[in-house]
DNA sequence: TTAACGATTGAGCACTTGTTCACATGTTGA
DNA sequence: TCAACATGTGAACAAGTGCTCAATCGTTAA
């Protein structure tokens, strides 16, 4: 008898665990909650999010306040445009890129609460 | 002439990017903010803050709802616990680990109207 | 049409990360 | 004290990630 096997038998709340592992597999979009978390988890991309908080910005004008090349930005917007937290419009030869939703500052105003400050 | 400085000099929004560099500096917490993003992020992780949701479990039965093994879950458990997303208390042998804060609720709820559902 | 230029993209790489494996720790009951 | 067992931890490795570099795209103005 492994160790698992005697932990199953003996170790586990089965009711509770039975409960939980159907709860979380109603949940269909745990994968894409994870996506959009892990990219608010990268600092470039959370400044980004943040100084788009304050008003739309073009991707130069964003290199420029992170201190990151163009190129590195623009491949961090696609993924961000990809989950649909920014959106951006063109004008000319410039993209200006802004928040795509409200519930982004909801998400980072309940996260800096639980930070604490 | 490098292309970077052309950028600068004609692209550039220049009181917007002072603007929004000096409130990206002021916040003083974005590390610790990506980090707890970053922690939320991951399947595993997310998950086992999902499932504590509904109550305190030990290390044993979160690995057998997540289906993996009780030293993945362990170390998972230290990353959570190092940010304070989780605490646990000790009862014999057995580790029961439950929810720390209740803004890690919120967060995740403003995240799922995001996601839109 | 052409040059200029902001933005985008793919390849490549150094680095990070999540898991497994083996072992250590700490508590319980005999 | 000793065996059993839930949990914790360090090393190692495969997989994933963020940046740079070079090339390309798309728009503007001459």
């Amino acid at each position: 008898m492994t160790p698992s096997e005697t932990c199953e038998v003996f170790c586990v709340n089965a009711p509770k665990v039975k409960a939980v592992t159907q709860e979380l597999s109603a949940q269909k979009n745990i994968i894409d909650l994870a996506e959009t978390f892990k990219l608010l988890g990268d600092p470039t991309r959370l400044k980004i999010i943040l100084a788009l908080r304050m008003g739309e910005l073009c991707v130069c004008d964003l290199a420029t306040t992170l201190g990151l090349s163009r190129s590195a930005i623009s491949h961090q917007l696609r993924l961000l445009r990809n989950l649909r937290l920014v959106k951006f419009r063109r004008e000319g030869k410039i993209s200006f890129y802004s928040l795509d939703d409200s519930h982004i500052a909801a998400i980072i105003d309940s996260a800096m609460e639980h930070i604490g400050e």
